[in-house]
RNA sequence: GGUCCCUUCGUCUAUCGGCUAGGACAAGAGAUUCUCAGUCUCUAGAGAGGGGUUCGAUUCCCCUAGGGACUACCA
């Protein structure tokens, strides 16, 4: 089965650190590993990057799992699967790193600084002060003697261990999209943190370990890591490791070209499933961007996907993350859902909106049937279901005048109008739309009105707005009794009105 | 500031030297004798600029400009 067709026993990875919930440019890196796994009979790999301390959270961790839970994507080798190259939570690895730096450390690749956080924030301050072309560690522990070293050691000072990056020459590191990238030496970080004082590996040294380790093949992420590209392929040079492939991913952008942040609007998934958008839109729109099939083809399912995507076809330039073109893939896999299926996605938000219970009664269970029907084409988010509903599950609040007068329209005739739609309304149950349409039609005729000098007053007095699911409908919804009940009211105020 | 990356309609993209530059979202117009939505039809809209290479450049090369990322004991 393997052999001919796909040669490269292909293993990936998503590694991100649980520091905060998964967003948008981070599931898209998870994704397009996923397919380019599945694309190639290869293997996908979770791992989490938790050596932040401070920064990461339990939460952040759950949200992780629940987000690729939620989008269907399954980890072959991770955490709560395990594996043969486990484990696959790096704080769980933390000997681990210890050991290859200290390798580091005693084949003279690396070197333990003692420089204390006071002195380096001292360094870079002065350094943009001066504007300064040499930015960065100034190496003040690179050279230090057996001596100086034993001298800080019996103060107690827990060193970082840094790397040694090379004075001179250059490093090259090929992209699979990209080309071959090359990074002057004295360019790249001078000599970077690989182990931290608390004994945890900085995300570069731990990187390279755990993908030596994992035998991880390609690695795909986003450009924001090509300037370290350097520094990792100097990293493997100083273990004497192999270099994996790298594929570095466009960019997920906000409006204004910059990196997609809160400020553009929702970004972590989390958020977007609150709103009721659903995994299959998520999936398809997020996949577009940055990749694509052959232009025209723009609907895609997870299984397609994962047969159809190849890295050739990932674009380089980045790519701004449109909402309103994920609204609209949104709509469109919410149409062709059927319509018991759009009852069972919709139900949770009329709960949580406490416009039925949690189960539904029975009752409120065949109102949500007879309600999915004439929303489904109105909605671009499941959540959208709540406002549009309202008025069959809440009282109103009394309609303002303004509100129930059509344009060009006064009192007197909004209110002769209604009465004369009073007995079409009441006959509501038994006749097809299009008779009562016609009756009502042949009332502004005669009235020398517009349609709407009619619709529009019933509907604000039924539903509470201008803007709402067919009338005749949403009567039929709602009652005959409420909605006479509301028409009377409505006919109330106005009477009022002209009496002042 | 330095280093690196990117550059086709407003946005996502197609084009692997032959283009009357195609599609989708968004926008605008119309139709669907109720609003909104949906659906259908139509319209407008692009290869940053300048040099080369070539019979021919959006496609290849160079320069300029613009944008972005990185420059932590964060990833």
């Amino acid at each position: 089965m393997q052999g001919g067709m796909f040669p490269m026993d292909v293993r990936v990875r998503y590694a991100p650190s649980p520091t905060g919930l998964q967003h948008i440019g981070g599931v898209r890196t998870a994704l397009f590993n996923y397919f380019f796994a599945r694309s190639q009979h290869g293997v996908f790999i979770l791992r989490v990057e938790d050596t932040d301390q401070g920064r990461s959270t339990p939460e952040a961790l759950q949200d992780l799992y629940d987000t690729l839970g939620w989008l269907g994507v399954k980890w072959d080798e991770g955490p709560l699967v395990g594996g043969p190259h486990g484990p696959y939570i790096q704080s769980e690895r933390f000997g681990l790193y210890q050991e290859y730096a200290k390798k580091l450390v005693d084949d003279g690749k690396a070197y333990p600084c003692y420089c204390s956080e006071s002195r380096l924030a001292q360094l870079r301050e002065a350094q943009t002060a001066a504007k300064s072309k040499e930015q960065g560690y100034d190496r003040h522990c690179r050279n230090l003697t057996a001596e100086q070293r034993t001298r800080y050691e019996d103060q107690g000072i827990k060193p970082v261990i840094r790397l040694k990056v090379p004075l001179e020459g250059s490093t090259t590191f090929h992209d699979v999209l990209m080309g071959d990238i090359t990074r002057k030496n004295r360019d790249v970080n001078p000599d970077p943190v690989l182990l931290k004082s608390d004994g945890f590996p900085t995300y570069h040294l731990a990187n390279v370990i755990d993908d030596h380790l994992m035998k991880i093949t390609h690695i795909m992420r986003a450009q924001e890591w090509i300037p370290s590209g350097p520094l990792h392929v100097l990293l493997y040079e100083a273990f004497g490791w192999k270099v994996p492939t790298y594929c570095h991913l466009p960019m997920v952008m906000g409006k204004d070209g910059q990196k997609l942040s809160k400020r553009h609007g929702s970004t972590s998934v989390k958020e977007f499933r609150e709103k009721g958008y659903l995994p299959e839109a998520l999936t398809n729109y997020v996949s577009m961007v940055g990749w694509s099939y052959d232009g025209v083809k723009e609907f895609f399912t997870k299984d397609e996907l994962e047969t159809l995507f190849t890295l050739e076809k990932i674009n380089k330039a980045p790519g701004v993350f449109d909402y309103k073109k994920l609204d609209w893939y949104n709509g469109m896999y919410i149409r062709a859902k059927s319509d018991s299926e759009l009852a069972q996605l919709l139900t949770p938000y009329l709960i949580q909106a406490s416009f039925v219970s949690d189960p539904p009664e029975q009752e409120h269970v065949s109102l949500i049937e007879k309600i999915v029907p004439i929303v489904k084409e109105r909605l671009k988010v499941l959540s959208d279901v709540v406002d549009m509903t309202r008025y069959l599950f809440k009282d109103l609040p009394a309609p303002k005048i303004e509100e129930l007068l059509p344009k060009n329209q006064d009192a007197a005739t909004t209110v002769r109008a209604l009465r004369k739609a009073l007995p079409i309304v009441k006959r509501i149950g038994t006749r097809p739309d299009e008779e009562l349409e016609q009756e009502i039609v042949s009332i502004a005729n005669e009235m020398g009105i517009k349609i709407n000098g009619i619709f529009m007053p019933i509907r604000v007095a039924v539903t509470g707005s201008t803007v709402s699911p067919p009338l005749f409908d949403s009567i039929r919804l709602l009652g005959l009794d409420t909605a006479l009940l509301r028409l009377e009211r409505a006919v109330t105020i106005l009477s009022h009105q002209m009496g002042n």
